[in-house]
Parts: structure tokens; sequence; C-alpha cells
DNA sequence: GCTTATTTCAAATTATCATTTGAAATAAGC
DNA sequence: GCTTATTTCAAATGATAATTTGAAATAAGC
């Protein structure tokens, strides 16, 4: 049999790994059917990577580098940009990276965190924490200085949760291919801007409201 | 040993059950733990439910049926109140539904989604389909005779977004007393009050733009 | 109290997987 | 070409957990 060059048939097992895990979960993902689909032998993954939980993390190491690299936080808006274009570039690059089929890193993360293995905690927070941050930080500017820290928290995670959940959501439909749950987001920019106005919105009625109920 | 009435140790298996499958999903959670917590025999799912597939699914159908009479989905608004009144029904009885820690139905749908034993697919819609019909309907009205489907398409996910993801997230903080994620939303109900003056602010400006982007 | 239908119990059985093993095959250095 | 370090392979091993079994205990009807 030919040889591949050195490491090409751990990348495939990586690879094929994440698509494993994000069909099936974890402790559905059986070692058998990973190397199967690598057309790999069934101690592959024992021999590249030790085990299946260190295939695991690797595997989710792997797909978040190539995320960030691929839909950069700000979404490449200037840091100087006015607030709001800040705000659409941030949300844009979420809501993007989450659609973007090649990605696995955010969908293993919600499995993750709906139905932990203890495997992926202290990486994940790497990954949220900072996200979470910036966020915060633009949300509190377009409140303006008299919001309160409850308004700020409400509102920041009421945007969130309009672009991770949908689009959650619709990776889960894809997957099913379930006709009663229609892939209703076509248009990714389009749905972009829809959040985007609608943010924009709810953070003005805060704002109007002040911090006095 | 004194004999409980009958079926006695059915319905605390039952309660038991949905306890272990929040904490550890279906996969992860054992008879043997299950039968442990509710002082039962190892053969005692077996015994009453025929199988661990069986006992999930009941266990989730009697979760449901207790959180549907707690929680109705108009959240008790008549009918003939404004649409505004009634979207504040809706939400505010969908927030406090997924808040309450008795409630398992939920959170055992949302691990469903995002990891599927297959098991709950054609109860889970049952559920799911008419309340989302209930908020399109709403959703619709608010946005008036202009609004393309897909305005109200968006906007009805944005609104059921900013609802369930927030609270699934809470309950997850709480499971694992994480200090990182803390629970952010103390009182249930001035969260609901944020979500209505935020959705409706965001319905408001849709409404404003038109049909024409 | 006696009989019968339920319910509980501990131990045995099966099934599924992750992991290990040791031999065989292959590449790379010399 | 020879040697050594990697990598692949099929089969064996071990661990975990669901399920079955058959006997023992208990409640309920009479």
């Amino acid at each position: 049999m030919k040889r591949k060059r050195s490491g090409a048939k751990k990348e495939k097992l990586l690879a094929v790994a994440g698509d494993v895990f994000i069909e099936k979960g974890f402790r559905d993902a059986t070692v058998a059917e990973i190397c199967a689909r690598a057309e790999a032998n069934i101690s592959a993954v024992n021999y590249h990577f030790g085990s299946k939980e260190a295939l695991y993390q690797e595997a989710w190491r792997h797909s978040f580098t190539e995320s960030l690299k691929a839909y950069p936080m700000d979404g490449g808006v200037s840091k100087t940009a006015p607030a709001e274009e800040r705000l659409r570039g941030q949300l844009t690059s979420l809501i993007q990276r989450i659609a973007d089929e090649n990605n696995k890193d955010f969908f293993i993360a919600q499995m993750e965190m709906v139905n932990p293995t203890g495997l992926l905690q202290e990486v994940m927070k790497s990954e949220l924490i900072p996200m979470r941050q910036q966020t915060l930080a633009l949300v509190r500017e377009l409140l303006g200085p008299e919001a309160t820290e409850q308004q700020v928290d409400y509102c920041e995670v009421s945007i969130i949760s309009m672009c991770v959940h949908p689009m959650v959501m619709q990776r889960i439909a894809k997957r099913t291919g379930d006709k009663d749950m229609p892939a209703m987001i076509g248009d990714v920019t389009a749905f972009a801007d829809h959040v985007v106005m609608f943010a924009l919105a709810g953070i003005d009625a805060i704002r109007r409201k002040g911090s006095k109920p």
C-alpha cells in the first residue's frame, strides 16, 4: 500500500472526529465509526491521540483555531467606527461563524453546555468570556452612562441570544433534514441585518426608558 | 418491610428519572443510578417500564403534562386583550415555565434537540409546533398587514430566542454552580418585562421600516 | 387464614465499546 | 541494501451497563 505523507491520517481523523461528534455527541460517537469513516484501523485513535477523550479535546481545539481565523470577533470593523457599526460587525461575524458548516467548535460548545462531558470546561471559557466582555462593553456604550449594570446584562444576553439560538436551531434542522423544522434562514446576511436592527431598537427603547422603572 | 400504596415506586422512579436525565443526559444516565436514588432495585425500571428508553419517554410526557398545567401558553391573558398584553402573557409564561426547576420537559427538549436520541421526536412536535403558531399569529398582528412572511418569521424567532436561550443558560449555570457563569437572572418577572419591552421596540422598528428594504 | 397477583431482590447474562497487544508492514536515515 | 523508528492491522481483553431470570416477599381479595 502507498504511504501518505506523515500526519495525513491524523488530520483526517481530526476532521472526521469533528463530524461524528457533532452528529452523535461525545458519548454516542464510537471510536469504531470514527476510524471507519477515516478509513483507519480501530486502534488508530489510541495510537495517534491516546484516548477518545484526548481526540475530542484536540478536535475541538483544532476547529476553534480555524474558526476564529475565519471569523474575527470584531468582524473586521475598525475600533474607531461608530458603535452601531461595531455592533453590526460583531453580530454579523458571530452569525456567519455559527452558520458556516465547516465550523464545528461553536456547535460542539453548545452540546457541551447542555450535556457536559466536562472535557472542554477550561478550554471553552477562553472562548466565551472574552467574547462576552467585548459585547458587554459595546452595549454599555450604546446604552449610555445612565444605564444600570442589570440593563447592560439583560441587553447583552438578549442580543447574543438572538444570534446564537436561531443559528443553532438552523443547524439542527439541517442535520436532521426535518421538514417540520424548516431551515428558515436562507440569507445569513439578511438575517444579520434584521438582528442588528432589532437589537438597536431594543437598546434605544431601554435607554429612553431610563434607569428608574 | 412496609408496603407503600400501589404505584408509589413507579411515580418515584418517574420523578427521579427526570432529575437524572437532566443532570446526565439519556446516555450517561444509568439505570443503576436512577434505581439507587429512587431506593429501588436495579430491575425496577425494566419491571415497571420495560426499558430505559420507555422510562425516558414516560418521564418526559409526565413532566410535560404537569408543565402545561402550571403554565398555560397564553399566560392567562384574555383573548380579547390588546396584542401587547397577550404578548406579555405568552412570553412571561414561557420564561417562568423554563425557570421553574420543577419543570423538566423544556430542558430535556433542549438536550434532545442538540443531542437527539430520536426517542422524543414525534412527542416533542406536539409541544413546539402549536406554541410557535400562537406566537407567529401574535407577531403577525403586531407587525400589521404590510409585513412580509419573512419579517414575521425573523421577528418570531428573535423573540422566542430572547426567552429560551437565557433561561436555558441560567439553568445550566445553576446545575454546574459555575462561578464563571453567574446566574444572572435573579428576578424572573423583571427579566420578562425587559424582554417584552425589547421585543415590542424591535417589532416597531421593523414595522416602521416597511416591507421594502 | 388462604390464595393469587404484584412487586422486590440478588445474581447471572448479554451487549457494546474503549483499549491493549504483538505481529506485520512501511518509511526514513545511513 | 540494511537498520531502525513509525504506523497499520486483526484479534484479544476488560469495563461498563442494560436486561433477564427465578426465587422470595408482600399486598389484596375472598
